[in-house]
DNA sequence: CTCGCGTCTGCAATCGATTGCGGACGCGAG
DNA sequence: CTCGCGTCCGCAATCGATTGCAGACGCGAG
């Protein structure tokens, strides 16, 4: 249309000098009012990249559940919005536990540049032994000294110790843990629990009560613990889900939150500040969270080499510990 | 490596006949050894196709805000499902307003097979205009007479209807509708609670609260409202979101739900379930509207061309309306 | 008029997988 | 021995954009 070879157009839209001012801003002004836009199949197989991250939710269990957990929705949202402003598309694959070859088709289809893994789930020695060979890969996640790939996440240890020694102040005795401690993030905020029975004497021995991380096995899981007649003045959960669908249960029982029980979650999700009572929660900035991992994985794309990042975790007092409303 | 042509290669993976079987086993045996995987951004180019289906979330408003809507990722949690399951890959991608050529863009890059549009937001034009030349379109979200695209949505206004009259028959004499009627689907909802009022002989005229979709703006809508002093016995809100954050401000507000006010939301999300009170709610079948677009959609890329569908919705009760607890 | 230099464009190869077509090879019939 | 046919396989073109290199063109100096 413009009377040029594609070589002369390739370069005027991609703004080169070697193409003369007026040849190719008319150019450019053809392409547009043609509605030309640039085959990305064709442009990405030239240049090698496709500039696209893959984003993984791997479900090791409740593979049934879809994206369960609040959190890592939002934690979508915001990915998806980091993404697309740094100029990136962003391909999603939900892996269910079956498979344990799904990391090395990923990077061998080279449909995308880097991978952003949210969450370890079960599938850590995947991860482990793909981040050997392949550098552009961050993981959302509990960090541990034995891992060897990039992880950004919360505090998991403090953030839990310190929601833990606030029920503590308030006087509570009798604190039971809800979470599965198989999974690495809630391994360590267990561990943060702990820690925080053991800094202070008078309390009772650490409880835990594994539960899946739906909102269903969650409520089920504090109907059943109600049921066994242990006495418990504060439950902590591992997440927001589970909190909320303990309160549900404990309300429901006939239980006052917090007179009776108080609840502390983990996560603060946007939820959480709109239950009733509100939740008191560990907040994780997921926001910034998903900033950073877009950040490092962009520099690891580039070939820098990123260590791995921790946040603080910032405790969020609302109603449902402390002093009773009534 | 296995000492043939790529292009036996090729024939051999992709299991044609043309190559003879134990050559082709050793081949495809050399392949998976030799951990060779297809690059998808060459096979793309040259089938002219992606296996990917791009599904956009426009943001007409509400820009800031990150999928605020959980109705809205609880969506993106099952057709990342869906589609997965089919052998596709999705990508995912937010449009924020100032754009107004993200369609043609978007189509013409060629990165997906068929696009698939959750919420028609404010974009509802851009869609029209796209849907006349772009046939692997799929919307989700409420149909009108005027719109030619295929859409995949509840029966909004059937639903809205069947909240109404059930607070209608609890009783309930003066009931507001939360939302923003300025968007397709909600204006639907709005039409069916007028509807449900003007069937019923001495009911309140129809009062509507407009306010954005995210549980900030709720929560503060319903706060100014309480203020202005006006009775009223029933909220029907234009999403559970909505609901949710009324209920804690009517709370908070010393007002007790459903005693002194009945609320009643859309949607039933997982939360819905969970909160205290727990929600009633008019229920999608977020999952069935998943599949039943994701299937669509693949018609279409096949070249049908298919109706909308509409799923009917159902009134789920529970506590949040109804007769008092105490 | 020729040569040299600088500026801009086009040719052709490239990315990696797929596929129509031609050809090699083997075997049996005439 | 030649021809015909069927089975497999490789050559080369193709998808669309990018880019190194060669060459065209203009202009000024010798």
């Amino acid at each position: 249309m413009a009377g040029v070879s594609a070589s002369t157009v390739s370069r005027a839209l991609a703004g080169s000098h070697l193409v003369e001012k007026t040849q190719r801003d008319r150019i450019v002004k053809i392409a547009r009012d043609g509605g030309y836009v640039i085959n990305s199949t064709a442009r990405n197989l030239r240049l090698q990249r496709s500039e696209t991250i893959s984003v993984i939710i791997p479900l090791g269990h409740a593979s049934t559940q879809p994206l369960s957990d609040p959190f890592f929705v939002e934690m979508l949202g915001y990915l998806a919005e980091e993404i697309t402003r740094r100029g990136y598309g962003m391909f999603v694959q939900k892996i269910s536990p079956p498979m344990d070859d799904w990391m090395h088709r990923l990077i061998g289809s080279h449909r995308s540049d880097g991978i952003i893994v949210i969450g370890q789930s079960t599938e850590h020695s995947v991860i482990e032994a793909a981040a050997m060979s392949y550098r552009p890969l961050v993981v959302w996640g509990g960090h541990d000294r034995e891992q060897s790939y990039c992880t950004v996440g919360t505090d998991n240890v403090a953030g839990a110790r310190a929601g833990v020694q606030h029920l503590i102040r308030l006087g509570r005795r009798r604190i039971v843990f809800f979470g599965d401690p198989k999974l690495p993030e809630i391994h360590l905020r267990y561990e943060g629990y702990r820690r925080a029975l053991k800094d202070e004497a008078g309390v009772g021995a650490a409880q835990i009560v594994p539960t899946h991380l739906t909102a269903d096995a969650a409520y089920e899981s504090m109907r059943a613990y109600i049921s066994g007649g242990k006495t418990f003045d504060a439950v902590f959960a591992a997440t927001d889900v589970i909190a909320i669908s303990a309160i549900r249960a404990l309300t429901g029982a006939g239980l006052n939150v917090p007179a009776d029980v108080a609840v502390v979650g983990f996560d603060d999700i946007a939820l959480a500040a709109h239950t009733n009572p509100a939740l008191t929660s560990v907040r994780q900035d997921i926001r910034r969270g998903a900033e950073i991992m877009v950040d490092l994985l962009l520099r690891r794309i580039a070939g820098e080499d990123t260590p791995s990042a921790t946040m603080a975790a910032e405790l969020v007092v609302r109603e449902s510990c402390g002093a009773a409303r009534h």
